[in-house]
DNA sequence: CCGGACTGCTTGTGTATGCAACTATACCAC
DNA sequence: GTGGTATAGTTGCATACACAAGCAGTCCGG
């Protein structure tokens, strides 16, 4: 709202916009080369098992999980029988809630994550390296950040029509957890 | 197992590639709602159409169209014939290059962007105004196209196997095992 | 307890995409 | 010209994903 739409700093903005999406996709493009190269873990699968090897336990509600992928829960759904069906990971019903589950990495999954991780670092390492200084490897990071909580905010109250767009919604809360 | 650990320098560093990643994935979600709101323009077609409306005489070539929109040139044909049969777009042959192809907005295409455009934009000011100073904005577009013109010179570099790579690849043909 | 609302995940179905193979045109050496 | 190679785009096929509907388990007010 702070600025009116003038047709040069709105092309701006929409430049950005597009660096983003278009840096994203290159990067997930290059991921997937390198993956590819040093062994046969699934490109996408990644994303899902290094998430898990990065929790504790080596598991994850699927439900979290979901949300930390960037997925619809349909999509983990299929995603996690993949990667079951690839003895990478195993549902273990949670405990608590018998309507849950957990995603878990198996021996093998983590053998191969154990495997696999060390290259995805480095070649990170290479790139952020290559192409920003600390400092501003940090301000990136930080912005990144604010843009990704704004969307999950707007997302979620576009998810919850609950009592609507809080025009009204004063004290009242749509008490999200966290 | 349960700490896989590298070292934290790292680790921070895969999160900041998990922000973009999130990011992109959140905003672009943002988006398709916003779009589907405002009319049947079709969520990823968008991205397409609007740098046709952006490009001179609101044509480019298929190949370009297909670089700006990260995708293959078979998933860019896809898109244009599904653009075509809702007749937003039109092909026309190249006159110079017979092979070659522009892809077109038609008037009902250029129509239809002169009034979906503007939603578009506010959306976007709304977002990085809200999230960014004018400052930061710029820096973060600064971070990004670094990055994304990284990753564009690394993805065509390795598409492009055998001539950057000579040198450790002699007369023998680089080994695609398999 | 009992019924209804809600939540977490899965399944049915459609679609967008990538890869590999193919066609048609262009370019180059001779 | 003719043949070989490179380039622009398209097609066959497989896959990954989203949306909507469904199902089981949970929670809550009586």
């Amino acid at each position: 709202m702070s600025t009116p739409a003038t047709s040069e700093s709105t092309d701006e903005r929409l430049t950005t916009m597009g660096l983003l999406f278009e840096s994203a996709a290159g990067l997930r493009r290059l991921f997937h080369r390198q993956m590819e190269m040093s062994g046969p873990t699934a490109n996408q699968s990644f994303d899902i098992l290094i998430r898990l090897a990065r929790s504790d336990g080596g598991q994850l509600r699927m439900s979290e999980l979901a949300t930390q992928a960037s997925l619809t829960p349909s999509g983990l759904t299929r995603a996690v029988d993949r990667l079951q069906q690839q003895g990478l990971v195993a549902r273990r019903v949670c405990p608590d809630d018998r309507r849950g589950s957990f995603a878990q990495l198996t021996p093998a999954g983590q053998a191969l994550m154990d495997q696999a991780i060390p290259a995805h670092l480095s070649h990170i390492d290479e790139i952020l390296g290559g192409v920003f200084t600390p400092e501003e490897e940090a301000q990136l990071a930080s912005y990144l950040r604010r843009l990704r909580d704004y969307a999950q905010e707007q997302n979620r109250a576009a998810d919850v029509p609950c009592d609507e767009v809080s025009d009204l919604c004063p004290t009242e809360v749509c008490p999200t957890d966290s």
